[in-house]
DNA sequence: TTCTTACATGTCAGATTAGACATGTCAATA
DNA sequence: TATTGACATGTCTAATCTGACATGTAAGAA
């Protein structure tokens, strides 16, 4: 029985609180939406397979035949084995930088554009972090203040790009006045 | 016929020089590998895709029988279109920060490990990518200058993270302290 | 009362992907 | 001459993942 990266993350936020499967989805769309995404249809059964290995357990039924799950202590456990043991070299797909590396087949001026528009896309994630970094308030409890240090990793991830996007088109235009 | 990212890519890479399956491999897990990852098992099937879709032909045969593809025009023409159109949002999975919401599972001091650890990887990245960086010519070839241009996304990428680190360790270290 | 919307859980088919399995060639070294 | 390692192309299975399909509940507005 391994356990895939979802499920260690669906025991992480289980660890925290209890959850119905709804509430983890609306978690991943918002909250983790920036380091993991999944949908409601790999939760669901996520959900039941973790149960079976008796990580998580269903604590209470509420309106709509919602069921509410909780970590079990062994559930707590292998989130510390996951976090303890070195990340595995993840495989990278970035396809908005992938494109980077082919623009020169477009003419400088679309090149140009593009790297425009990445800066723009960059500085409007960089807003909305700064939005939600606004609304912690400054005395959360533990998980949230570690929310709010990953989402400091994403603002200083937007701007670092949003910058190299100015500076990669700024080079385009010099390369071209030459 | 719709071409996935892996397909672009390929096209992308064929529109610039000729090359084998087993260049492209290489190709993927050097200069791309940071930006997206493919086996061998994954590129020769999509190049059987793409030839069939007339998007790439076989140029000529070599030792050991390796195969040598270009891009054709619609080939190029299909990359074009596809850097003109804005990127889909694209599925992000990050590992790394995801185990960042989690930290506050362990004891302050391996949460400080973590983030160390974090920040010593992300420089001994930096300090590849800077390698990299001086090997390459400044008069290189155009495709060369934009490989150039994405390094520098990976280096400045590198060096936030790095930095977010360190920040995020100190910060750990005064809430500790009060 | 009816309608709409959000809540809530699930399954299924198809695509993508990773990793193993399989096979054979060529060059250099021992 | 035998062996090793890099070169080179392919297939297959299992796991993961996306998006569609399916079904029903509860609350609030019209």
């Amino acid at each position: 029985m391994n356990i895939s990266i979802l499920g260690h993350a669906l025991l992480g936020l289980l660890a925290a609180h209890e959850l119905t499967g709804y509430e983890l989805t609306q978690t991943f769309d918002i909250s983790l939406a920036h380091v993991w995404s999944a949908s409601h249809s790999q939760i669901y059964p996520e959900l039941a397979k973790l149960q079976a290995a008796g990580l998580i357990r269903h604590t209470e039924s509420g309106p709509r035949g919602s069921k509410r799950y909780a970590a079990t202590e062994e559930g707590r456990a292998e989130v510390r084995r996951w976090l303890e043991q070195p990340p595995q070299p993840a495989t990278i797909r970035n396809e908005r930088l992938l494109r980077v590396f082919f623009l020169w087949m477009l003419g400088p001026d679309d090149a140009r554009t593009y790297l425009r528009a990445e800066a723009d896309r960059h500085r409007e994630q960089l807003a909305e972090y700064d939005a939600i970094a606004r609304q912690i308030p400054p005395n959360a409890d533990e998980p949230m203040n570690w929310s709010r240090i990953s989402l400091e990793a994403g603002i200083r991830y937007e701007r670092a790009m949003a910058e190299w996007a100015d500076w990669a088109a700024a080079a385009l235009r010099d390369a071209d006045d030459r």
